[in-house]
DNA sequence: TTGACATGCAGCCAAATAGCTGCATAATAA
DNA sequence: TTATTATGCAGCTATTTGGCTGCATGTCAA
C-alpha cells in the first residue's frame, strides 16, 4: 500500500503509466522516448513501478515487455479514498459549519 | 495534481487524513498525540497536506483547527484512478492474451 | 501583568531520491 | 563467429525529505 502511494507520487512513474494504458506490452527501449533521460534512470522507476506491482512483465527474448497492473490502483481508490469521498458530503457540512460559526465571532 | 500526489506518499500524512476524518476540526497539538514525533515535525506534515489543499484549516483564537478537505481526493479518484481502473477488464485480457502467447513458444 | 500554552520560523543533519556514467550479460542478426 | 541490441548491475552526486533543536510570537488565564 505504501510502495504503490509512493510509486505514483512521481511525476516520471505516472506518466510510464499513462503511456502503458495507451499501448501495452511496450518494452523499456520504447518507453525510454520522450521522457527526455536515460535508460538507466527509466529502468530505476519502472524497477519501482513493478516493485509496487502497478506493472506486470513479461520476458519475450531479450525484450522484457510491459503491462499495465489497474488492479492495484482499482484497489486504492475502492479502500482508501472511497472512504473519503463517500463522505465528501458530510464533511464539507462539517467545514461550512465550523466558517459559520467564526463568522458570528 | 503533483502535490497531492507527494502529500499522499507519506505513511505519517496519511494517517493524519484518517484522523482528520474521525475527528474534523481537531488542533495540532491534538494531532501530535500517538505519532511518536515532535510537534515541528508535524507541523511541516499539516503544512505540506495545506499546501496541497487537502487539509483546510481556521484559525480559532490561538487554535488553528484543521478540517479535511475531501474534494482534492475525489478529484484525483475521478479524473486519473478511474481512467485505470474503467479499463481495468481490458487491460486484464491484453495481459492474459499476451501470457498465453508466450507460452505457446 | 505575568506565566502558561499553541503555534510559527530558521537552521541542522542523516537518509532517501532521482538523475548520471561505466561496465557486464544475454539474445538476435549479419 | 562477430557485431549489434536490450537489459541488468554497481557506484557517484546533487537535491529533497523528514526528523530534530532552539527561539520568537501571539493568546488565554490567573
Amino acid at each position: 500500500m505504501d510502495a504503490i502511494f509512493k510509486a505514483l507520487a512521481d511525476p516520471t512513474r505516472r506518466a510510464l503509466l499513462d503511456r502503458l494504458l495507451e499501448k501495452q506490452g511496450q518494452t523499456m527501449t520504447e518507453l525510454v522516448d520522450g521522457l527526455g533521460m536515460r535508460r538507466q534512470s527509466v529502468a530505476k522507476h519502472l524497477a519501482i513501478l513493478e516493485a509496487a506491482s502497478l506493472v506486470s512483465c513479461q520476458w519475450h527474448g531479450r525484450e522484457k515487455l510491459h503491462y499495465l497492473n489497474p488492479v492495484p490502483i482499482a484497489e486504492i481508490s475502492r479502500r482508501w479514498l472511497d472512504r473519503f469521498s463517500g463522505e465528501r458530503a458530510a464533511a464539507i457540512l462539517d467545514l461550512r459549519d465550523a466558517l459559520q460559526e467564526n463568522d458570528h465571532e
